[in-house]
DNA sequence: CGAGCCCTTGATGCATTTCAACGAATGTGG
DNA sequence: CCACATTCGTTGAAATGCATCAAGGGCTCG
């Protein structure tokens, strides 16, 4: 049930939430010392939810390993993908008293599993961490805003050169090779196109030299450069 | 140079900020006189920049009366307007040290302009005033998210009238005769769709007697179950 | 009255969706 | 181990939504 703050993999998760020297701000000590007595860490299994719209949102969750996606479903049928989260993403900023959206595992994965009000009384005592939480909230707030101009403004393959961009620098980290842990059909919801024209983008950047596709998953940026002057435009 | 914070126009606008009852919050007081002393007053006319992208984001700014529009400029031509904003809301939320939009007068107005710093210094012995504005970015944080999804799965004429319903919120409080305050341009690059679609989406809805159109700004909801129904499909 | 601006409307072409068929990969049971 | 079903991705063809190009209408202001 409780967690063991010492886990490498748990700290770096944590550090890469509330920012590089983190264990030097006021306060950090004792919020790991709670964090060990009162936070759960939890295991989910591939296609689970760890939550879904409209569940009472009473904790926050940070993934430390796994892909989880948060998603949110249209009266008839289709669904909109709103983020990808990996470890060192945070997830639940919400403070409203319900969830706005659900959030499914694409993968087995650990997430640590933290109370509301635990966090709240950890902020009301150390304004240091809270501050450095809602600097978090604030890099999200710009992370969107950049999506919604993409959304936008950019065509349907510039908006697939983006996001294969995007997910080279957070999951292969800046390296050209990585495995992709969405279908296309996640890929497309992200990014309001069909299935098809997701796939349809995939083919053409490949023609285009940009990517190399060695199976669906695994994806080489050839051509960084060019990639981005495409996405841009 | 300072402001007159027992103008009943200033305090409505910072309640609507921070929440009904901002008064009685710890510290109101003491951030309401530090207000009187150090924050500026200042008129912005029609078409003024506030501020622009790049530039160092040294203020937060309240808008007390008038409208504001955040854009954004691609590289060639093409622009994306991120929001209008009202009384109410409060502008240059960003933690980072620049702006990443630039914010232009639609009308005539005042706006509040606060220094950061002093907002930093405020939060910092008064965490309840803290508190509330990070609710607020949060709000804000939310609205996006709704506003990202209408732009991935809603078709054009569809999110014109969610736009439309918005508005009546927003200006008319409900009401359901408004006053647009930007012109068919500004709202199709806040649509992320041509001038021509949505003056056809005007057309449209009128034709199916949702709205009617007075003159090119002033606009009259007919049906709002309708209007809503078509909007959420 | 005429100029200029903004909005509307029509015609055409392109981007994207939809429908449909096929192919590749994976798993299952005989 | 192979036939078969299933799932997921690709590709083609047709239909649709939207952008673009182009012309005209209405309003405001000199």
């Amino acid at each position: 049930m409780t967690i063991d703050t010492s886990k490498v993999s748990i700290k770096t998760s944590l550090a890469s939430c509330f920012g590089r020297n983190f264990q030097e701000l006021e306060g950090a000590n004792s919020f790991l010392e709670e964090l060990s007595k009162h936070a759960q860490e939890i295991h989910i299994n591939e296609n689970c939810y760890i939550f879904k719209e409209k569940d009472p949102s009473d904790y926050i969750y940070i993934p430390i390993s796994g892909v989880i996606m948060l998603e949110r479903s249209t009266s008839k049928g289709s669904r909109h993908v709103f983020a990808f989260l990996f470890t060192g993403n945070l997830l639940g900023l919400s403070e409203f008293s319900f969830y706005t959206f659900s959030a499914r595992a694409l993968s087995n994965g650990t997430i640590v599993k933290i109370n509301k009000q635990l966090i709240q009384s950890i902020f009301e005592r150390y304004p240091a961490i809270a501050k450095r939480f809602h600097e978090f909230t604030n890099h999200v707030l710009n992370y969107i805003l950049d999506q919604l101009f993409i959304m936008g403004q950019k065509s349907a393959h510039q908006r697939l050169a983006h996001f294969l961009l995007d997910m080279s620098n957070r999951i292969g980290h800046g390296t050209n090779k990585f495995y992709l842990p969405m279908s296309r059909q996640d890929i497309a919801d992200y990014l309001g196109m069909s299935l098809e024209t997701a796939s349809r983008g995939f083919s053409s950047l490949k023609k285009k030299g940009m990517i190399s596709i060695q199976n669906n998953y695994r994806i080489t940026i050839l051509d960084e450069a060019a990639l981005h002057r495409f996405a841009d435009d």
